[in-house]
DNA sequence: ACCTGAACACCGTTCAAGT
DNA sequence: ACCTGAACACCGTTCAAGT
């Protein structure tokens, strides 16, 4: 059997793993690749032979975190295949839990870090199928007459952007306290879902 | 008359522009004190006289930059005031406006740049009162029967939450070109608006 | 192919010293 | 009060060299 690599063979990933520890430890402000490699146990520049830059790094720890956001994603509204409504406010749910439960990551992915998304494929591609899985909600919504006729990207684009928006107000701390103090996030996502689920 | 001072009297603004200047030419990352130190021409060490360290410089910018944005949403809505709907939609734009013709500092203002903002006494009164000019707006929209009533504050959240949301997307380049290719950024915040304006 | 160690040009921050 | 210059502990990145 082949002796084990260099190092344990699969540095690459581990990268990322250690990347994602010093991430939540000491926030966006506090990565650096050098801290990386030290955690990975191995020397300053052994990661520039898996990454061509801290970009790169990070483009690839955006990536694990919109797996990680898809697969939550999709566990939360899976279950109401057949109520399309509790499935807009369970996936709402469930992007404002990550979010709150991965604020660093949330904010590498979404916050202007990665300076040159489009040249990441695997990011590019795992953003698009998270947006379709939303469209898909979107559709279902409007099939059952839950969300008014509409293009359904443009749609999507609408809901998920409120969603996203008062979750980024709320971990900036831009929601004042005189709704904090007499509502919930939760409240307020689904008072805001509300405009668009149609009142009467 | 007194000689000009040490420098030119007032280094500590003209820290916060060349900061502003560094900022939107290099963007968040490119930002450093010693850069900015050198473009006002002092010592890298000069501006601890001014401020405690970088993050208080980065919360000076921030605070510009509200007073900026309270300065053109402000602006942008006063002329309508017969006009609640309309103050809605050019309030929006204004804010859009801003966000795309000063990314950096609308970054660094809502993307956990500066990390204890709550210890920025100027940056909390700014930001307050931006959110109360948008509270005056979403009331005079529910006076007019142009918003659902609710409370007001809540509202101001969600309408809020959607502007700012989409327009983070947005710069994020995480707008589907599926929807880019058919509508404008002013489009889909119309769109989004109508959701709470109301539809019959 | 995968990793190391020295080197370079940068950082933020501190501190003794100068006017 | 306001600013300088040396110093320290960090960075990202490159490159020759080792296995």
């Amino acid at each position: 059997m082949p002796a084990k690599k260099y190092h344990h063979g699969d540095l690459k990933n581990a990268l990322i793993k250690a990347g994602v520890g010093i991430l939540s430890k000491d926030g966006v402000g506090g990565l650096s690749l050098r801290k990386v490699a030290k955690k990975a146990g191995v020397s300053h520049s052994a990661p520039y032979a898996h990454f061509a830059d801290k970009q790169a790094l990070i483009a690839a720890i955006s990536t694990e975190g919109f797996k990680h956001l898809y697969t939550e994603l999709d566990a939360a509204v899976s279950p109401y295949s057949s109520d399309p409504r509790q499935q807009l406010i369970e996936g709402a749910w469930a992007y404002a839990q990550f979010a709150t439960n991965n604020t660093d990551t949330f904010n590498i992915m979404f916050s202007g870090v990665l300076e040159k998304e489009k040249d990441y494929p695997a990011f590019v591609e795992i953003s698009r199928k998270t947006f379709e899985r939303v469209v898909e909600i979107i559709k279902a919504c409007q099939d059952a007459g839950v969300l008014r006729p509409s293009p359904p990207e443009l749609m999507a684009v609408s809901v998920w952007g409120q969603v996203h928006g008062i979750i980024s107000l709320a971990l900036e701390g831009q929601i004042s306290h005189t709704v904090l103090d007499r509502f919930t996030l939760r409240d307020i996502l689904l008072f805001a879902l509300d405009s668009n689920v149609g009142r009467d």
